[in-house]
DNA sequence: ATAAACACTTACAGTCAATGAAAGTTTCTA
DNA sequence: TAGAAACTTTCATTGACTGTAAGTGTTTAT
């Protein structure tokens, strides 16, 4: 049975909304305290989100972003706000669906449907800048190919990408192949890196491995400066 | 560059469509004859395909459905058939968006390019009807799991999935894996069948392979006669 | 400038899954 | 019920992935 959280601060709508999904055969969960919402989310990972842009304490376009950013769970956007700007803009952020209310309940459900139809099979489908990473076999989908990685360096390449820009040190990559970090010969992760990085190269992958002398290694984008988050309206 | 064709018969709106896409980057075909359109439009296999559904010859719907069954060509079907029911009827055929006429510019290259964003590295990848089958690297993708397959499983699957409901000679499946059928054992055939076939047991697939008696193989779906082909509207 | 620490590379041999051959068993059907 | 077709199991070979070893570069503090 597929699982969908709602995130939707005004109480009647949730309500309505929960009840109509549980009666369409989901498993339903809501938020009501809306801070750490991103958090909430992972921890509960959802087959499916069901998100408002306005909500209190947090921008649903921000929750959306970081949802996108760190995970691989659909978003179905359902919200109010009708300008064609922030539909824009929420499919920008990578929602995969954008819903104005008022919404008639097949409407919603068939698009809810159709969303969980496009994921089916493909969770832990994790997401890079250009590029996408099952976590499950290693299978890398880049520029309209796909390889699969073997093991070592699939689970490199994914501690980086959970990471998102932060620094990984050694021992983390040591844990992530090995499941400890003892008994570790430094240089086999230093081969293993080398593989990787090759791998990446003969793909054209726009990221690259750098090592922060001393601590551990960094992922970042080829010839572009961290412009990160833009600003949400 | 992105390639989109426009399956559209009134000549003024698509024109309009062409003229648009065209300027907003993208390499641009349309179809004008609407016989075999299926057939046009996958040897054309462009990136995304835009639909009209009310059409001469054919209907719309017919054909999303086929590019659905035999391709991971995504449609967007952009049509003046506002009712509730064609909406679900095409959501529930596999198309990946379903804009009414009129739609608003940005919208529709919203759209599109979230369409294409989506599909983004994920050319080559075969729908079964409760699956997915990565055709390059043999991935195969089922209930919230995935798993590479063996090159040989991989290939004799993909060659079922392609024959939809046909017949399968045994020549045809030697001609997948080794390219020919001339000094073939008929039994390592015989014992890569069995393999797929454990395979698919043990990820509880609902496709089973049939024998067909001095003939050759089927792949049919379990416990559930021919239903095929519902009536469109 | 240079030594020490850190980072990287290449070659090689062991391991393990995938494969085809062989030999045998089961299931159909005339 | 015999013969053909379909299936199964086991085993040796192959090849990709991996860690070890033995190096070569590169950075940084003195």
């Amino acid at each position: 049975m597929k699982y969908i959280v709602i995130v939707e601060d005004e109480v009647f709508m949730r309500e309505e909304l929960e009840d109509m999904l549980c009666k369409a055969g989901y498993k339903v969960d809501v938020i009501k305290s809306f801070e750490n919402v991103t958090e909430q989310l992972l921890s509960l990972s959802p087959d499916l989100i069901l998100l408002d842009l306005n909500l209190p304490c947090v921008s649903g376009f921000q929750i959306c972003r970081e949802i996108k950013q760190k995970s691989s769970i659909p978003v179905l956007v359902l919200t109010s706000r009708d300008q064609m700007r922030d539909e824009l803009h929420a499919l920008d952020l990578g929602a995969d669906e954008y819903l104005t209310k008022p919404c008639r309940k097949e409407r919603l459900l068939a698009r809810v449907t159709n969303v969980l139809k496009r994921y089916e099979g493909r969770t832990n489908l994790l997401e890079g800048a250009d590029f996408l990473l099952d976590r499950q076999t290693y299978t890398l989908y880049i520029h309209n190919q796909s390889v699969v990685l073997p093991k070592n360096q699939g689970k490199l390449l994914e501690v980086f990408l959970m990471r998102g820009q932060d620094i990984v040190t050694k021992d983390d990559l040591c844990l992530a192949i090995w499941g400890t970090t003892e008994f570790i010969d430094e240089n086999a992760l230093q081969v293993n890196l080398t593989r990787l990085k090759k791998t990446m190269m003969s793909l054209k992958m726009r990221q690259k491995i750098v090592p922060i002398r001393g601590v551990g290694y960094k992922l970042i984008m080829e010839g572009k400066s961290d412009e990160s988050k833009l600003e949400d309206f």
